[in-house]
DNA sequence: ACCACCCATACCCATATGGGTATATCTTGC
DNA sequence: GCAAGATATACCCATATGGGTATGGGTGGT
């Protein structure tokens, strides 16, 4: 089974080191295949694959340029993930983070009109 | 190789969708493997697996209580995780951050009076 | 048309992983 | 001390996965 049922979420998909990396790299700029592989000092293939995956769940976007393939960050996948953190934020120890989490308890009512 | 060396941190940790489960049955309080269990309806062991990897990350810590062992959520360990998705916020399509910052005029407003 | 280049896919391999069953260890209640 | 309950581990299986090497399909330049 591993990974039962081919979880492929967000979650799974930053699970990889190498995807993160890819992440970061797309905040910079959108790129093409060949420069991430070079990058992340793998093969293209090896490249296409995780680019397949992060495509998959919604992480980046492509954009064919010629005979090149262009990719870009979308964020927006990373939404669910950081509403799932978000959901923790209130159990860290630290003072300063819980005061932090308040307030943004207190701007989540407001923007929701709970006041 | 499959994740390659053996990546065991939180962003792996929490790619399996059983042990998020666990860790938000943990917001609500401390539990024995067999609570989890249950409430998992997956086999002791296989809960003992998961709270195992979840330990090794420091997501959970450990307390024995008589032949129980009680099993506590420690969200430090998401800090990681929510410290690199915080990186990508300012990625995401600006509508939350743009009624952020509205919503904080809107309150500057209401404490200067101006209403 | 031909060739060089950029990629995605198909395969192949080794290993990590999730889940289950059997079992050893320790604790509490008699 | 002994039986029962609660766990962690050892093992076994099937599958997912990361990475690499071939390879096929487009695209641009000449």
């Amino acid at each position: 089974m591993a990974r039962a049922a081919t979880t492929s979420d967000a979650f799974n998909a930053i699970a990889e080191p190498q995807r993160r990396r890819i992440l970061t790299l797309l905040t910079e700029r959108e790129r093409p295949v060949g420069d991430l592989a070079r990058e992340l000092g793998m093969t293209q293939p090896g490249t296409s694959k995780h680019l397949r995956v992060l495509r998959e769940v919604g992480l980046v976007s492509v954009r064919e340029s010629g005979r090149e393939r262009v990719y870009a960050l979308d964020a927006e996948g990373l939404r669910p993930v950081q509403e799932w953190i978000g959901g923790f934020e209130r159990y860290w120890n630290d003072t300063f983070e819980r005061l932090n989490s308040y307030v943004r308890e207190l701007q989540a009512d407001e923007e929701r009109g709970d006041a």
